[in-house]
DNA sequence: CGCCCCCGCCTGTGATCACAAATAGGCATG
DNA sequence: CATGCCTATTTGTGATCACAGGCGGGGGCG
């Protein structure tokens, strides 16, 4: 999910295991549930790795992104307080710094923090549960995308967020998080 | 997903190997995957029952439902030529039928191929399996459902889709797909 | 008569093994 | 020197086993 492994590794279920001291069978069954979340990917031959996703697959990611994001920003608007716009904000400095050393990891990783800190707001937890699947199946290729495209570009769209948060402005806060979920990915699926 | 188990019935990987003649490991498998995709419920124990959804819950799996269907829907609008129509009446027929006969499980059958037949056209596969997720979530609480309200209502909104399909009427379409959708949830989330 | 505790069976977990398929590398050939 | 084949190794699959934890039933106690 925060892109620390390229899209089409490959791994193998003994690797995994010698990797974190377990035999075959726990392996087996955290490979199995990630296939099963479209987090990576099985061959016919049953062999595992992380997805290369088509541009058309990025596409519909993100436009899944989209429909899910907005709705629970939606959700989470009436309840979203004082001390949680707090929290965005810090939240949002850490994204700047990761952006501004350069580290695509950890841009990644406190940019769908503050997405999901937000989103846990809107009481809704399968909804949650499939935007944080969406984010697992694309977490390979966003770190491709980030470390091709190094330009340093600052959170926009978060300050929009924020912004409309404050005022209460549900239009507003729909389209912030539909363009700042499009932004990155629009260029790659093209 | 077709609600041929009730909700909140329990199983053991021994019992689900001997009833397919296989040993518990492909059993745990299959288990865990769809213990992953929220199909099934893994108590702190281990154990593994199908869920027992709550009232919130249904509502926000009714939501998204909606919020995944429509924009299936849409998608599928502009490539729905005749065939595809006269397909969905001929299943719709099924669905009558099943409604007709009282059959719970062969009306959730037929009612979702006549919802897939339709998605299948909007070539967004991740969506679709996204989609059907949440028809396996709802599927043991769905045969609860039908089997209580017992009224045997015409797929009415079934009728609104194919009727705006053919007029290439893509507002009423949406407005469609989510009566139909929320039309039968929502009576057992209130 | 009702409640609680304790024991035994059931169940999931993780490890290991035998097997079959597929992969990759080396060898011979054109 | 490139290419195709063949074999040795790697890899996933399914079965079985030892073990620990939990659940339920039966017996004893108040």
């Amino acid at each position: 999910m925060h892109g620390e492994v390229a899209p089409g590794q490959a791994m193998t279920l003994r690797g995994i295991g010698k990797e974190f001291e377990v035999s075959m069978t726990p392996a087996r069954e955290a490979v199995r549930r990630l296939v099963a979340e479209g987090a990576l990917f099985l061959s016919s031959s049953g062999r595992v790795s992380t997805p290369e996703l088509t541009g058309d697959r990025i596409e519909e990611l993100a436009a899944l992104r989209a429909l899910l994001e907005v709705e629970l920003a939606s959700r989470a608007l009436p309840r979203a307080h004082m001390a949680l716009i707090d929290r965005l904000q810090a939240i949002n400095g850490n994204v700047t710094q990761a952006v501004e050393s350069r580290d695509a990891v950890a841009y990644i990783r406190s940019n769908l923090e503050f997405h999901r800190t937000l989103y846990l707001r809107a009481q809704a937890p399968a909804m949650l549960a499939m935007a944080e699947t969406v984010w697992l199946q694309l977490g390979p290729t966003m770190r491709a995308l980030y470390g091709r495209f190094r330009k340093s570009e600052p959170p926009h769209f978060h300050r929009l967020m924020i912004a409309a948060l404050k005022a209460g402005d549900e239009p507003g806060l729909r389209l912030a998080v539909r363009s700042d979920v499009t932004q990155g990915l629009r260029m790659l699926a093209g």
